[in-house]
DNA sequence: TTGTATGCGTTATCAA
DNA sequence: TTGATAACGCATACAA
């Protein structure tokens, strides 16, 4: 009987199920049970562990938890930036619906680099998180996103799809919010609509090219090559590229960028060039970004209802995660819209940035 | 002899160091050793086990491993608000700078509220986290912050100091930031300058208004009550409150907000009660918050360097992690410069939040 | 109603 | 050099 009785907190000083137990000098696994209020304990032995818990500030390890479990209850978010108002809003309605359904949230950053976003996915693999809404930093790691289906974590993807990966998703319709944002341009009389920030590596603007090009055709603007220009998805490269278009007279007058950190290049390289906005050239952007705004020129957006678009991200999820049998994947559309920003309109729209709290 | 080779995988279909162990017939710990280049195991366990490793995509369980050697490489960090840029990119600063020195930063939001505060920093302890770096809520949490140093979580302070908490910290001269605001708008010939959002829950706000008394004072002007105003940092709040000093006839002819959304809401108000900005009311606030810029109004603004503040702050922590004998707080300070957005200065200071990525 | 034994995946200690 | 065993904090099946 070697039953020694030191009451030994751990290096952590953090109170422990067994801590209490031998305080009290009952079993862990009596208190284990009387914490989760099983119906095999005495009500006295509940009210008396509940009362030490309390005063000890008792909270269990969830490390220790879902060793066991295999459930967690935390949700990953992974964001390409958290400098785009849009994934920070989506995120918020992300964290705040988690809470709100008693998940916690973790929000980590990829920066459009597969190599981080593996990293990512892999620590959110490794603490055991329940499910990942995943903002995809292209399809390249596709490999990863399906291990982590088949460990058991559920994944939703949130404004980019993933072809070939068979999980819910939820997004705008990119092909007819482009559409839309094209051919409002268009109705402003602009011919020579240059679309800026083109590449494959994501869905999203794959479909922006979509439905760029169903306005022009629907217009009868034949697509020309030279007004299709590619550019990494952030702020230098989309500089220097538009700084380099207009000095090679490459003539347009409208410019669709794919993104926000595009669009502020872009628009900086147009105002650096003395051009005029929008008399000289129109400028369009996904996304509603304030940051556009620091160069004092209107520009068109397309809303994306980034918080409604983060909240049902994460109930879509929970739902998956409740009922983990049916397995039917889930695509919802959420509503978007082509908006005018030229500094008289600075409280429409707004209910997506400013919540009152 | 019960020991039933049945090679089996875990529910979350993850390889094990176990199931390593079991294909190759060794004991677990042998494995353990090997994977971790322990000199007693010899050059060719150590490939054998390294290989199937490497087939199998192994990596160690970090709950099971934090389970037991009370460090999990992981960095904590807690948020006002993801869309106030000063803060999004001094998390960016910190995740790069913590991925960049072997650790894992998860990002947690409090929006201000203290009931969510301890929630986030509850569920930081309870995973583990080594280390904190907080931007609090308030005062009011005081107790929360001391109990997880208790427990061995390093706590680093940025933006905002704790008064009472042994710990290092790491922001701007808050006194010095507002004073030099402050003398810069009177200079520009305004007295009747409104201080906007003062209270006693976060030091900088504190410090603020030290500043601006400061300034007030060395040109002779006397502090009026009347100007000093008591918002919530939000929006709406801060909306309404100037409107109704608007409308109730309140004469200033400057206004220095406390943060952004603050800033926001004030301008917002000011915009659409007809005054001119900077004719009437010269704006001046903290953060260089490009969503003012969306109001198309010219402001003042102190540039804090937050992504430089981010990584200073994970250094600071790591340091403190890996000597955990020597505890003498350090407090560092960050420069700060007062800026004049115009719109004709896009680019200025845009170092702080536009990186080539 | 309470306690004991075992296991989650890993590491550390000691024995072989 | 390798292996058996206990431990981390908790939960669960089963025995008392």
């Amino acid at each position: 009987m070697n039953k020694v009785s030191k009451i030994k907190t751990n290096n952590r000083n953090k109170p422990t199920l067994k801590n209490i137990a031998d305080m009290l000098s009952v079993a862990p696994s009596t208190v284990s049970k009387a914490l989760r209020d099983s119906t095999d304990v005495s009500y006295e032995m509940k009210m008396k562990v509940l009362k030490l818990a309390k005063e000890l500030n008792y909270r269990p390890n969830r490390l220790a938890q879902s060793l066991i479990s295999k459930e967690s209850k935390i949700l990953g978010v992974l964001i390409p930036d958290l400098r785009i108002p849009f994934f920070s809003e989506a995120a918020r309605g992300m964290y705040e619906e988690a809470a709100s359904k008693g998940y916690e949230a973790i929000i980590m950053v990829h920066d459009e680099k597969i190599e981080n976003e593996k990293k990512k996915l892999e620590f959110m693999s490794d603490i055991h998180v329940d499910g990942i809404l995943l903002n995809a930093a292209s399809n390249q790691n596709i490999d990863i996103y399906k291990s982590m289906e088949d460990e058991g974590i559920k994944c939703v993807c949130w404004d980019r799809r993933v072809e070939g990966l068979d999980c819910s998703s939820i997004a705008i319709d990119d092909i007819k919010a482009s559409y839309e944002l094209t051919s409002q341009i268009i109705k402003e009389g602009r011919r020579k609509i240059l679309y800026f920030g083109k590449n494959q590596e994501i869905s999203v603007v794959e479909d922006r090219y979509k439905g760029y090009v169903k306005a022009l055709e629907e217009s009868e603007i034949e697509v020309d090559d030279n007004l299709v220009v590619y550019t990494k998805r952030n702020y230098d490269d989309a500089y220097s590229k538009m700084k380099y278009l207009i000095e090679s007279n490459n003539e347009f007058d409208a410019v669709i960028c794919i993104g926000g950190l595009v669009a502020y290049g872009a628009g900086s390289a147009i105002k650096d060039a003395n051009l005029s906005v929008p008399e000289d050239i129109i400028l369009g952007e996904f996304g509603d970004n304030e940051i556009l705004s620091r160069l004092g020129i209107p520009f068109y957006t397309v809303c994306q209802n980034p918080y409604t678009m983060g909240k049902t991200a994460v109930d879509l999820l929970i739902k998956e995660l409740e009922n983990r049998d049916k397995n039917k994947a889930e695509h919802i559309i959420i509503e978007s819209r082509v908006l005018y920003r030229n500094f008289q309109n600075s409280h429409e729209g707004n209910k997506f940035l400013i919540s009152s709290s």
